[in-house]
DNA sequence: TTGTAGGCGTTATCAG
DNA sequence: CTGATAACGCCTACAA
């Protein structure tokens, strides 16, 4: 930044000149000493109702502010919470619906609790992983949004833990850690979406899940077994006895599309499908109608997220909602609210999901 | 945050014991004074070798990281650029393809110059306005996103820019204002979009144009125009001579889906919807099959943004790519240069945008 | 109820 | 090439 300190505190910035006003200037100006004016910004301490006045009215002739970085230097903290993107190239295999749902409830939240939002984007390589936000002392705490159930992410996590970093991962589980977590309930939301099928007279319910490092992908396989099985049919399963009801993808459209070839080569022992996400969802309609076979007419649908695309389709998606926007709202407020002390440290909570019934499923029942 | 400072600089925090290590004990492991240290990791001035080493390694022995906040702190900047989203409600007008790719420009030109990104999601009353992130100076420039054409807005980029504040709109022009912008070429996508629906064949072509406030909807606007009128024909106008050829919605899918009633009562006088943006174009499908006027077979649309969505409708549906991401890339390059002065403080920069053709304007031709 | 003063961890300017 | 040292703007015991 080009700029110049000129010797009456001003600041010559790009050519135009700012005038930094500091406590010392306000103090001076309301007569009191620079604590006061502390005190009275801070609202800390007893203090005579004029005195604050006297401050209060200074402060505003003077146009002052208080240097949130001075602040934060004197606090030692940093006042930020941090989040953390996975690589970009995955925002399409998530949807971005995800992220925004997530991102708008952890500012919400955020702001209203005094903090500043720092968005930490991933890099592909990224040998320096997010512990350094923590050394560097930018954050005081972060939010984990797409974290992988690899051994790589998992050993980065332990190092946040022991460093003693607080941290909170959102829709995703690690069996046997106690991390903070704010998950949904996949595994009733998958239950409740098999149910739909069944109560709608499918019993040759196929399976479309998602990549297996996250944890919901298990969560899902589960609740479709629940399901199926109360129902007293047998589920696919991976490398199981069914495997005509059992597909993968990675929860892009792409993938959908792709396991639409596969699908149709069992078409005559399948009569609905249940996918992991809207977009998967999505691809394999688009696949299965290029191939003849459409959604609604010729089998059920029904996908997971319920974002905005499940309403754009043809036919409009049956699909299970998800509480996205208040995961992000309930992590941040955990978290934060950890840090002063408010709450205990340690939380790993499961939001409820529901099923939002649209058409994909046919007009039967 | 519940902490406790020791009187060996250890720190309690949260029940765990935190060393942290500061350039001091790194000067005196590495037997040289402060300042040494500072240069070896800033880089500066001329230093031996040897000692440099030296200082690095102790260093790492100590595992020392400069604290950022008092970087900062002694720099008098943030190290931050602000990012202006504008409030979440408006997020499901404008697509969140817009905002995850800009996002994404921004976040990977920003880390690569050294900042952070900083947040910044508008409240709905908002009282308290950006300008007060520079007040607090938690961010040395910003970007800010979704801006309206409103004596308000306009009046609170005024005060930035009188408070030689650094900021830069984003698909956004002030006619008459010098302010920074990195916009797309909305009006030759426009009649580049208009142009294939004439190559088509089509000439009674309507424009469903997004709200007003925004400049991409006149430039939009004037595109259409233009192509209309070098193939000799009328184009439609608000409040014209051709009113069955102009609609006007507000980006959102619903707003097409309610401009299909109005358009569908002209459907003997149109023969292609030029839409402002996929979302609309994408609820004028639906709108008008439910009518039972199907896009690609009654009626050619083309759409605006070639967003995800553009891919999953039936037909796909022809667009107009934009490049966001580049256009949030370059927005946070030339403002973090021009901090630097190692660019003109000023610019105003037009990118080039381009028409994908899919299946929405039928196969003839 | 208010003032004094030490400290936060750097940067950057001088000497040497 | 390196070492002192004065800021930076604010917080917060402790003293008055």
């Amino acid at each position: 930044m080009l700029q110049v300190w000129l010797e009456d505190g001003r600041t010559i910035i790009e050519g135009r000149v700012q005038v930094i006003v500091t406590r010392k200037e306000v103090a001076e100006l309301a007569g009191v000493s620079e604590a006061t004016v502390s005190r009275v910004f801070n609202g800390v301490g007893p203090m005579k109702e004029e005195t604050k006045q006297r401050v209060l009215e200074a402060a505003k002739t003077l146009n002052y502010h208080p240097n949130a970085i001075a602040q934060n230097f004197a606090r030692r903290r940093s006042g930020n919470l941090g989040v953390v993107l996975p690589y970009v190239p995955k925002v399409h295999l998530f949807s971005t619906y995800f992220f925004s749902e997530i991102l708008s409830g952890i500012g919400a939240k955020v702001k209203e609790m005094g903090y500043d939002l720092l968005l930490l984007l991933r890099s592909p390589d990224e040998e320096s992983d997010y512990i350094d936000m923590f050394r560097a002392q930018k954050v005081d705490a972060c939010i984990i949004l797409g974290a992988t159930d690899t051994p790589r992410e998992l050993e980065q996590l332990k190092a946040l833990e022991e460093g003693g970093h607080p941290f909170c991962l959102v829709n995703q589980h690690f069996e046997g850690e106690r991390f903070n977590e704010v998950d949904a309930d996949h595994q009733k939301g998958s239950y409740l979406a098999v149910r739909h099928l069944l109560d709608k007279g499918c019993r040759r319910i196929a399976f479309l899940n998602g990549s297996p490092q996250f944890s919901s992908s298990g969560d899902r396989l589960e609740g479709y077994r629940q399901a199926m099985r109360e129902a007293g049919l047998e589920p696919g399963d991976p490398g199981g006895s069914q495997p005509h009801l059992y597909y993968e993808g990675n929860y892009s459209r792409t993938s959908g599309y792709r396991a639409a070839a596969r699908l149709f080569e069992h078409r005559y022992e399948i009569d609905a499908v249940f996918a992991a996400n809207d977009r998967m969802a999505i691809g394999l309609m688009q696949g299965l109608r290029e191939l003849g076979w459409e959604a609604g007419r010729d089998f059920a649908v029904v996908g997971y997220d319920n974002s905005d695309a499940a309403r754009v389709t043809d036919p409009p998606l049956t699909s299970v909602a998800v509480p996205f926007y208040e995961m992000g709202s309930l992590a941040a407020e955990r978290l934060l609210s950890s840090l002063n002390g408010e709450a205990p440290a340690a939380f790993q909570t499961k939001l409820d999901t529901e099923l939002v019934v649209r058409q994909s499923c046919g007009k039967r029942s």
